[in-house]
DNA sequence: CGCCAGGACGCCC
DNA sequence: GGGCGTCATGGC
């Protein structure tokens, strides 16, 4: 990765990303593509620190209106900057199935995202799709000023109180999990650095948190890169094209490489969703 | 109408 | 321990 300033920009070149690919894959639910005059342009946060970025050409960026030092302090972090996703999907490739989903989304990286939005989001992701998910959230946001939540004053809401959100069952979890957090129950930082196993226990306390959303929240939201979600498409490609297991030599990225499949497989049977 | 979606829970055996 | 019905909501 390389940047440069001008103006109030911060021009990126970076080939290993895809906005398309990495803001709306089903990793982060809260950027939005706007029109604008560039070819892509998102918009969206992470907790509360908005950004707009478009792609000025093929591998190339501007995120628009950011200090040098805030790019260096939160979103260089964000997009994952630091690591080598070129030598990543290079070493991926070794396997035929991993080799042709890094080449049908070559851009898609895996976002350094607060642990906590994590957890409320993929509660709701639970049985649901993800245009849904992102209404839900976006309802969710626009109760607070456009902003997520803090845990202390979502704790204050019950499943009644969160009726506009139509998140169906899932609106006690939601409670739930609002409540150990901002108890200290539930402490995300200090999961975040146990061994995976305790990691995992430690997650599903929280109700309506399985394996399947606590492997997500480690992902997604700790960048526990060992982490490895299996939903109904993850399913898919586990008995269509590994019918042995998944390969071992990937395991310390399976999260990644995990990410790469779920877009393969989704954009091969569905038009869009 | 039925089926499905980045599933988990409660209950049964 | 595994199997199965149920849980809201909305798009197709």
């Amino acid at each position: 990765m390389d940047y440069c300033i001008k103006g109030n920009d911060i021009i990126v070149s970076e080939p290993d990303l895809d906005l398309d690919e990495t803001l709306d894959c089903g990793q982060a639910f809260r950027w939005k593509k706007i029109p604008s005059d560039y070819s892509c342009t998102y918009t969206g946060s992470f907790v509360n620190d908005c950004l707009t970025v478009s792609e000025l050409k093929k591998g190339e960026f501007i995120f628009h209106n950011v200090s040098e030092n805030y790019f260096l302090r939160k979103w260089l972090d964000y997009f994952d900057f630091n690591t080598n996703y070129s030598e990543l999907k290079k070493s991926f490739s070794e396997d035929e199935t991993l080799a042709k989903a890094c080449k049908f989304a070559g851009g898609i990286r895996l976002l350094r995202q607060d642990s906590w939005e994590c957890l409320i989001s993929f509660i709701i992701s639970q049985n649901n799709n993800i245009p849904r998910i992102k209404g839900i959230i976006d309802r969710l946001c626009e109760n607070y000023e456009g902003r997520f939540p803090e845990p202390e004053e979502f704790s204050a809401e019950t499943p009644d109180s969160l009726s506009y959100l139509r998140s169906g069952f899932r609106a006690k979890y939601l409670c739930d999990a609002a409540q150990r957090v901002s108890s200290g129950e539930t402490v995300l930082r200090d999961i975040a650095s146990m061994p995976i196993e305790e990691a995992r226990a430690e997650l599903k306390k929280i109700k309506g948190v399985g394996p399947k959303v606590a492997e997500c929240v480690l992902l997604f939201g700790m960048y526990r890169t060992e982490a490895f979600p299996v939903d109904v498409w993850i399913k898919r490609v586990l008995s269509e094209y590994y019918p042995n297991g998944f390969p071992a030599f990937a395991k310390d990225n399976a999260g990644i490489a995990q990410q790469y499949l779920f877009h393969y497989i989704r954009n091969l049977q569905t038009a869009n969703v």
